[in-house]
DNA sequence: GTAGCTGGCTAAACCGGTTTAAACCCTCAG
DNA sequence: CTGAGGGTTTAAACCGGTTTAGCCAGCTAC
């Protein structure tokens, strides 16, 4: 009853057999009688031996855990809603492969590099996540100097060394612009992500898209910067409009529920006099009044793919080339915040 | 220009000692001639050395990160303000020391003691930080069973073994109620947190003492859950009252949001017809209509002085006594949703 | 002149696993 | 009777650090 936990060598005198096939009957490598291994496999449940994570790094040069580094100002990551259920779905699949999850939160700018440098130095991790993809996105190349396994969410524009696990965005979009036709829209304006983020351009142009395929063109696409304060900045300046949009779509979710803020604040009802659409169906999207229309994705699952996938990554080695994983789109959830304009004027 | 990154063999052998000295030099001890160590420090910054991780660990049987459990179900995880930030500060602490910070989002119940186990089993982590404490924690005794160092966010109720990193809701709160109070409210109800929490009943007890302190009593204190649904419920249930209250002080942001939806759905302006205040000062706060008024509190220097009070602890090693953290109260953010109440009939 | 001490350094064990090379045992063929 | 060969098992090296015990040189003390 020894408070110091068990090692290899302790189940292997336990067992009547050397280290090494103490080590080939917990991996379950052929080479060993089938009694041989029993009987090992009987000593390390006595007691309650589990090997050590710490030796076992070493030993194979293994971390046995992922990492996710998330860029952005405190702030502004505050109330994001994608992360934490992402991350609860990630996990939903390290837990049964005993892996961890390394977490590190860097502002913008040389922090993001200093970061991924970090994770991979130090060996802390195997592989990584890659989200809020950009542009000419700086960081592809830096994994790939570093070596580093990675899994971009969402496909990079480039070429990209990395498998990509993709939830479509456009159509969610899509299906937005097309509700707001449907109900008689004509005057839709878009309040954008910042256009260094892919999903953001991703977003207004289906946004575009959608309008031309009807023959119309956007009343103003906004670029802000998925906060609620760049919301309330963006909405005014679309109210201030000589022509009045009597829709807005926008990036995201707190952008949106801000600028129901400063609609309402100006007086008009949503949506009597604007309707207004979200991004990403968050908790208090339904239960802001009036509930605002938006578009759900499934960030848990987009995690568990996503987890799902690097694992494959870093398991092959290499050797194996690793399918891209496509998640069922957003889809449209509509509720009280879009309806028919009240003053038609065609 | 090798692949392979330098050991501490390779500076050994170009500082022309062994690798027991050069050990020595770059963890600072005494015992060698300072022309030595300046040689060795040279090699190693010639050769681009970088400490093995997993060598360290092993051989000093330390893990060079901590760990955070989050119990939460994931949808209600999705919009919690607290953690990004408390997080990001407890990373700006650990990225100085080379530490990691390992996360593990488990849904309530039976998985909540295994997240713990994991991280203390698997030698993943040097010390936890325990947040969301409840009523006769079961935590408390786990972690002391399980010989793992933590932290715990604000203070237990019975004796604990673990320093104390506290901000105090009590002062927020009470100046809530008094600020209603000024306005000249009387019939004030409360939303509370799930019971359980010691947070919660923290804050409803704060805001009883509070009305006590005036000589009157709550309207109602409705026992909520800390989402935005349950917040549109128990706000249904107060309008619902025969003595419907004139102001409303929900324990969170979120819960107090839901409930403003709630009361502008059933036809009642806030301000005038119904006071709201929220908890937390989460980022829309500021930006719904009309503005939440509600208690600011600083969860990145709550993280950054709680991953300072627990390698304290962790690098004490047993032997030093690390004394509890008071931080600066939250204080109140007085905004558009509270006012005067309009009919009055005292 | 030798014992004793001390500052400076090395060799080797150690942390707890994995992995490789070799040894062992047994059977069967030549 | 010997050699080959296959199935089992072991000893030892290895991963890359830390740490302990001890060696050696030079100085002081008697």
């Amino acid at each position: 009853m020894s408070k110091e936990r068990p090692t290899i060598a302790d189940v292997a005198t336990r067992a009547g057999v050397s280290k090494g096939a103490v080590s080939f009957a917990l991996n379950g490598r052929p080479g060993l009688a089938q009694t041989t291994v029993d009987r090992i496999l009987a000593a390390a449940d006595d007691l309650g031996w589990r090997p050590s994570n710490r030796a076992r790094s070493l030993s194979v040069s293994k971390a046995f855990a992922l990492g996710l580094v998330i860029t952005r100002d405190p702030e502004v990551l505050s109330s994001d809603p994608f992360f934490p259920a992402f991350i609860a779905g990630v996990e939903s699949v390290l837990a049964h492969r005993g892996q961890a999850l390394v977490l590190q939160v860097v502002t913008a700018g040389k922090d993001e590099a200093a970061g991924y440098r970090r994770l991979a130095q130090d060996g802390r991790v195997d592989g990584v996540f890659l989200s809020d993809l950009r542009h000419e996105d700086p960081r592809i190349e830096l994994l790939t100097s570093l070596g580093l396994p990675a899994v971009t969410l969402n496909r990079p524009e480039g070429s990209s060394p990395f498998p990509a696990v993709c939830l479509d965005d456009r159509p969610g979009t899509i299906a937005v612009v097309e509700h707001l036709l449907e109900l008689g829209h004509r005057r839709i304006a878009h309040v954008a992500g910042p256009p260094a983020f892919v999903h953001a351009t991703a977003r207004s142009a289906a946004f575009v898209s959608a309008l031309a395929a009807a023959g119309l063109e956007p009343v103003a696409v906004e670029s802000s910067d998925f906060t609620a304060a760049g919301g309330i900045e963006a909405t005014r300046r679309l109210l201030a409009l000589p022509e009045r949009p009597t829709a807005i779509v926008y990036a995201n979710d707190r952008m949106a529920i801000a600028g129901l803020g400063a609609a309402q604040q100006a007086g008009l009802t949503v949506p009597d006099d604007l309707s207004i659409a979200g991004f990403d169906d968050s908790e208090l999207a339904e239960f802001v009044h009036p509930g605002l229309t938006t578009v759900r994705a499934d960030p848990y699952r987009f995690g568990e793919a996503a987890a799902e996938t690097l694992n494959q990554l870093i398991d092959g080695d290499g050797d194996v080339d690793v399918p891209d994983v496509e998640l069922p789109p957003a889809r449209l959830i509509i509720r009280r915040s879009t309806a028919t304009p009240l003053l038609e004027e065609t």
